[in-house]
DNA sequence: GTCTATAGGTAGATAGAC
DNA sequence: GTCTATCTACCTATAGAC
């Protein structure tokens, strides 16, 4: 339990709880309300109301996650430095956040026109030109085989969070416990780098930087 | 619209509509009222309560992707047909229900118990084993590079599904619109494919059966 | 700032006419 | 089977005491 933090501090951790766990039309204000040990009259005090806190929630999430993602556009380092920095960083950021990417996929995808107009104004725009066009360097330079960008990176995403997003699934259908799944999500940093690395790397090819 | 099916059929499938745009929660009877046709009182003579339909809905969703999702456990073929197979079969379908691992997913996230718990009592037991072994015997024979089984399976699953389930995201991220993404969608089984195979192809291996 | 009480609206569910 | 009207419960939001 959150302890001792103001009161506004409370009320966004416990809404982040529950909205992350119901989504937004499944939370109740009074579950918040309980969750940070205050009555609902407060939440109206602080926020108006309901919309005015969840977007504060989404917009806290959102702005965790989005520069993580992208983080992989920005960097000045080599093709490979990259992709395993973010690979590391991403999955150690995920790991301690494994609800936040499925809460955000499903809110944008409940309310696309009002959650990704508000991001758009709130000038939210990743620029992957770099990264897209050191990809192709290195094709031209032969040390990696000629994939299309997009699909790469697409590929390494999809890779990294899927895994989190759709969990239970995954668990069902590979008949895989909790402990196991644990186990599994371990290695996966490892994994994803040589999976990519063995998928792009010319065979012949030329340095690895 | 639908035509002029019976009430049930029609209910039914504006239920599907809503529910998957809305979510449980979200949705409302009215809504699913308004999109059949029909007014509120037919939906609860139909069926008893929103919980009934929303079960209908979701177990009809479930049994329509499950089956395409473990269906690369149960083929005979070599391994790489395998694939092949998978890839092709199973992009087809998500490109004809592009929402429906999306609301699956965010349903069985936000009632894991309720659920999953249904899921197990309807007999779902898909069993990966075959399939793994299959994968460890071409590892012996030095056909493909020494890779967990797990891991693989959960690499193709994460590059075939994420790219419907997180479009909005990844549409956000790389700034790409509807028509270049429907593009981008289009060239992905030969990517996956090649991907895969480049990823776990041993180099100087032996036979591709 | 924090509480209790309650207003106002809406959603799910039922009753009953046709 | 299908409709309208209505009940009941709940949920957001507000009012007002402390």
């Amino acid at each position: 339990m959150t302890k001792d933090l103001d009161t506004e501090s409370r009320i966004l951790e416990a809404a982040k709880r529950v909205f992350i766990r119901k989504g937004y039309a499944g939370a109740r204000m009074q579950e918040i309300a309980d969750e940070a040990g205050i009555n609902k009259g407060l939440l109206h005090y602080y926020f108006r109301n309901k919309d005015n806190l969840f977007g504060a929630i989404f917009e806290e999430a959102f702005r965790e996650l989005a520069p993580r993602t992208v983080e992989i556009f920005e960097s000045d380092e080599p093709l490979f430095t990259k992709l395993e920095q973010f690979i590391d960083r991403y999955l150690d950021f995920l790991a301690e956040r494994p609800y936040l990417p499925a809460f955000v996929i499903q809110e944008i995808n409940n309310n696309p026109e009002g959650l990704l107009k508000k991001l758009a104004e709130s000038g939210f725009q990743p620029n992957p030109m770099k990264l897209f066009i050191q990809i192709q360097m290195e094709i031209q330079k032969g040390n990696i085989r000629p994939v299309n960008p997009i699909h790469l990176v697409v590929n390494l995403i999809s890779m990294c969070v899927f895994p989190f997003v759709g969990r239970p699934m995954l668990q069902q259908i590979l008949q895989v416990g909790d402990a196991e799944y644990l186990e599994f999500m371990k290695m996966r940093k490892e994994v994803i780098l040589d999976f990519v690395k063995n998928a792009i790397l010319e065979e012949g090819g030329g340095s690895r930087e």
